[in-house]
DNA sequence: TAGATTGTTAATCGATTAACAATC
DNA sequence: TAGATTGTTAATCGATTAACAATC
């Protein structure tokens, strides 16, 4: 009797591989692929095969093949179980405004496993609304809903200097991710994780590639 | 007549949390504060005071002073040069719809030094009419308008399957730097950078730590 | 001067890459 | 068997942290 063997560790980085590997090993395998090598991979992502190797070494449950690739289909469920595809968490949104409520009607979100639940606003156009077919209520509310509906997951979409207020109440709530789409640092006990999506940090380095490129082609015209 | 003195290396880490040390080191500004030390800077963030210190030392054109610690204003203006917050570049969008023309109205880009000059899209409902106050051309002209406008920053916000093919475009047009918002993988020409805003990669972050937190609960329950 | 705080050099840690052995 | 492709062990590389000297 074989218990499964421990897998190798897998580093943060290669984790936030796996969302490009699930999308690519889906398309090819739409086109009727079964098998795979780690050189082809490479290739399409611009990485070293050994790097794809170990990736798909932490993460399948079956071993590559010698001569013939890995399981392109394996890999898939391995990954998007991994991922948390295949399970549904339900989470709330903290700012209902013009941005915060395209969650509402994305429906990527749900295609990964995320499910909104309940909105919460300080508007009072909105507060008692229903907003794509989902309440919103007053941010007053938020810890006492997360404690009854048991949600985990928070997402902070309000003004800077609103987030940590409402980050506050979504841990007393007891969220243990928080999705956080405000431009600042939030204190987080313990535990509760924090996810950035932090623009202006996507565009600095966007503008500094940029400057860096034009100032060189400056200093070196050809 | 000294020179300016070589800067240490920044690393895209450092780099990256430079957006973050701006907003705080504006808000305690805006309360009055001159000097800020490392240790509480790192105390805010929960990061190490060395981390802050050589974050500082990097992007700094004063040194710290022993005992007073840096020079808050001096700092913003440091960071906002290098983040290039000083300058303004000009951007297309490619995919004008639901999504992506919430760009248009974004305000906050323009804080961080974008400006969106056109937008591009296949779909005839939009093309030719204006959005918030800036033109969608049809897809086709993408390379012809980027090299007229000279536009060096493309920001692709199309279904992953026309995402590669819109990036091409860019590319010819002489766009550097891409923002992409699909979620494929896109294969660009050395010298050009392309900055992810993948979603599913955010959303799985957080659905692992979820995961493994409530198994951990589970396991071990009290 | 003493103490707080900085800057620098060396050590640690983790991720990636290289070299090579294993195997279908 | 030979060759392609995998998996493993060791080396490299870069970022963070620790220890400590410098200085206001």
């Amino acid at each position: 009797m074989k218990t499964e063997t421990k897998k190798p560790h897998l580093s943060i980085q290669a984790f936030q591989r796996m969302p490009y590997y699930l999308q690519y090993l889906k398309k090819i395998f739409a086109e009727g692929a079964v098998n795979i090598s780690s050189r082809l991979v490479a290739q399409h992502f611009g990485f070293t095969e050994i790097q794809v190797r170990k990736d798909f070494a932490a993460v399948s449950s079956a071993a590559g093949i010698p001569k013939h690739g890995f399981d392109v289909k394996q890999l898939i469920i391995d990954i998007e179980e991994l991922l948390g595809y295949r399970n549904t968490n339900e989470a709330v949104l903290v700012g209902a405004g013009a941005f915060g409520s395209t969650f509402f009607k994305c429906d990527s979100i749900k295609e990964y496993g995320l499910s909104i639940v309940a909105g919460f606003d300080i508007n009072n156009d909105i507060v008692g609304k229903q907003i794509h077919g989902k309440p919103v209520f007053h941010s007053s509310k938020i810890s006492e809903l997360c404690k009854r509906m048991q949600t985990h997951i928070g997402i902070i979409a309000v003004p800077s200097d609103q987030a940590q207020e409402a980050c506050d109440k979504l841990v007393e709530g007891g969220v243990l991710a928080i999705w956080n789409f405000s431009q600042v640092h939030l204190s987080v006990p313990e535990g509760v994780l924090v996810q950035n999506e932090n623009m202006a940090v996507s565009l600095a380095l966007l503008s500094k590639h940029l400057q860096d490129k034009l100032k060189k082609d400056e200093v070196i015209p050809k």
